[in-house]
DNA sequence: GTAGGGTTAG
């Protein structure tokens, strides 16, 4: 093998580190020659953790492999069964020129350049040199980072085809991807696949936390109940407070208090802490309060505060569940005590060591000012506050206290905050510029309004029907039906996919300007719409209107134009389709004739040739090889279920789905 | 950088 060849050639990119190992792919551990209090690149930071571990002999778990009775070498070793599901490789496969593989790849990562790294593991997959699994999770975790949930699709199913075993990450990532896209009955479908009885690998606590998650954020409580429950029978995770964290979000959600509580106790059960025991996670305290804030039981609420929170308290806090504590204290008229909360964590605050205070803490303490009328201390929090933490605001935060603002007409300051953005270099998104237009609005500042949006639309951003909406409801409402007619318009142009909003309220205004042409005009447009249908209301009101001027039979001319309309249309398009299919089909005939032919010469000359050679006749056989490797085009074709996603992901990034 | 708890906009 030629190992070193390729080796030197990606030196460069860790100059420093002696070589801990050389060809042959026999690793050699080689005592660090210096103890590096720093390095230079963060690979060699890696390298190093990675030989540590290995001297270490850490390896995952053994709790994470099923069938596997006894600790032995896995997968190098011949396996009895070919059939027995395969484990995935173990860390010590990140060696020698696959680590440099790995490295070279987490380089692109880091650069941004996704579409070379995943080239790169595409490529080499083939070669000689495949990427491990743990070179493949980093970039599917680089595409999920950046919602590239089409390609991250497709990269999964590249490395499926080829072979490369998953482990639990690889399993968790997808599922991510799956929920991010809302699509959690994909997502449950392939856990299933995870704790299918002959499946190599056990779920982690956090295949729970992202299914249960997705679940909540999609309003599935029961479902997410049940695999709650599917966890707990498993026995292979222990009961984990996140995950009732979540399920207390989501029945805080449903209005359902009392089950907040039952959960609660539940978990003190399930943790075997007795009665007078307690939870030290205080990650769930903040969401138990709630439920006693929304059961009316403010003093059981504070008394927990107190006890959890209180002198000589063992409950552990880290920003995370001190954020939740602090928004139920200042979601529910005790804006005092959080603020008292919010100093006690900035003083506790001491990074790397104690991480008390996050960006969310900023946002929920943005929120408490904002609710208790007080914007001056919510931007004194967002502009001095955060920087005395070294935190500094994202698009989520600066978009929260803009809509704060603007909702209670602090429009000027608003803008200003939407200023500042730009000079900082945070790129406004969709919300920003509808937060913008609809204070605009709000203000009595239509033009400006008008303005902002064809900012957003000039900036590159591709608002959705719902942003089109804002702006369309906006001049409608200000009887300005030519100009809000014309966005309806503009959507069409530019391909963004109408919903019934867009449509209604341009009805409602024309039929309430008695401009029965432009109703009718819009209604036909909505009844040719195929993503939309007419509500019994819609229908009710043009056709009253209609009545008033003695029009009424032209609802149903109307009606029935369009169904001429749409026949012709389906006629035409089955005889596109038709005419498509006997192409087609003439297409393939071609070929065949094109092969058969190329088969019958290739007959006749291998005959002529042996013929020649031998100078007697001889019957041959040719057969036609086989054109590309089957693996590599089906890993490229997508699947419906992923061209699915694909669209929705990109809806996702023009700003979501229209409902 | 082998993922992973909370908060917001539509």
């Amino acid at each position: 093998m030629a190992l070193s060849k390729p080796y030197f050639a990606h030196l460069r990119s860790l100059k420093p580190v002696p070589l801990p190992f050389h060809g042959g792919g026999r690793l050699r551990i080689a005592a660090p020659p210096l103890r590096l209090l720093s390095f230079a690149t963060p690979e060699e930071a890696a390298a190093e953790r990675r030989r540590r571990k290995r001297r270490l002999r850490i390896e995952p778990p053994l709790s994470s492999f099923r069938h596997q009775p006894s600790p032995r070498p896995p997968p190098s070793s011949k396996s009895p069964n070919p059939n027995a599901p395969k484990l995935p490789e173990t860390m010590s496969a990140l060696a020698g020129n696959r680590l440099n593989l790995h490295n070279r790849i987490l380089t692109h990562i880091r650069e941004n350049d996704l579409e070379e790294a995943s080239l790169l593991v595409r490529h080499s997959i083939y070669s000689n040199c495949r990427p491990t699994i743990f070179t493949c999770n980093a970039v599917l975790a680089a595409l999920l980072r950046q919602c590239r949930y089409s390609d991250l699709l497709s990269l999964h199913r590249f490395i499926t085809q080829a072979s490369v075993v998953p482990t639990v990450i690889t399993h968790n990532l997808l599922l991510q991807a799956y929920c991010d896209c809302r699509k959690t009955d994909t997502a449950l479908e392939h856990y299933r696949l995870i704790v299918k009885d002959d499946a190599a690998l056990n779920p982690s606590p956090t295949t729970y936390r992202i299914l249960v998650k997705g679940l909540i954020d999609n309003n599935k409580v029961d479902q997410a109940v049940d695999l709650k429950n599917d966890m707990l029978s498993k026995g292979i995770c222990p009961p984990d407070p996140i995950v009732y964290n979540l399920l207390m979000t989501g029945f805080l959600n449903n209005d359902e208090p009392d089950r907040v509580l039952d959960l609660f106790q539940e978990l003190k059960e399930k943790l075997g802490v007795g009665d007078g025991g307690i939870i030290y996670d205080g990650i769930v305290y903040g969401n138990l309060m709630k439920g006693y804030f929304k059961k009316g039981e403010d003093k059981e609420a504070m008394n927990l505060y107190d006890l959890v929170l209180g002198e000589g308290s063992k409950v552990r806090f880290g920003a995370v569940s001190y954020n939740l504590v602090l928004d139920a204290l200042a979601k529910n008229r005790r804006l005092d005590e959080a603020i008292g909360l919010f100093e006690r964590m900035m003083k506790e605050h001491d990074p790397p060591k104690r991480i008390a205070v996050n960006l969310g803490s900023f946002n929920v303490m943005v929120d408490g000012f904002c609710l208790a009328g007080l914007f001056e201390e919510a931007m004194d929090v967002f502009k001095r506050r955060m920087g005395e933490r070294t935190c500094s605001p994202d698009v989520l935060s600066y978009n929260n206290l803009i809509d704060q603002l603007g909702k209670n007409g602090f429009v000027a300051e608003a803008e200003e905050l939407f200023k500042q953005m730009g000079e900082r270099g945070f790129n406004p998104d969709e919300y920003t510029y509808v937060l913008l237009v609809e204070s605009c609005f709000g203000a009595g500042r239509p033009d400006d309004a008008v303005d902002y949006f064809n900012k957003m639309v000039e900036s590159g951003l591709r608002p959705n029907a719902n942003a089109y909406n804002k702006v369309l409801g906006g001049l409608a409402s200000i009887e300005r039906l030519d100009e809000a007619r014309g966005f309806l318009d503009r959507m069409a142009e530019r391909e963004v996919p109408r919903n019934v909003q867009s449509y209604e309220m341009l009805l409602n205004a024309f039929c309430e300007a008695a401009r029965l042409n432009d109703a009718l005009k819009t209604l036909k447009d909505l009844l040719m719409d195929e993503g939309v249908s007419l509500s019994e209301e819609m229908k009710e009101l043009v056709e009253g209107a209609l009545r008033k001027q003695g029009r009424a039979e032209e609802l149903g001319k109307l009606f029935e134009e369009v169904e001429r309309e749409k026949a012709e249309a389906a006629a035409r398009a089955a005889e596109e389709k038709e005419r498509a299919e006997a192409l087609a089909k003439e297409e393939e005939e071609r070929k065949k004739a094109e092969a058969a032919a190329k088969e019958a010469a290739a007959a006749r000359a291998s005959a002529a040739a042996i013929e020649a050679v031998l100078g007697r006749k001889k019957k041959t056989e040719s057969k036609e090889e086989e054109g590309s490797s089957p693996a590599n085009t089906a890993a490229i074709a997508e699947t419906k279920e992923e061209a699915a996603i694909k669209n929705e992901a990109d809806e996702a990034l023009g700003q979501g789905t229209a409902s």
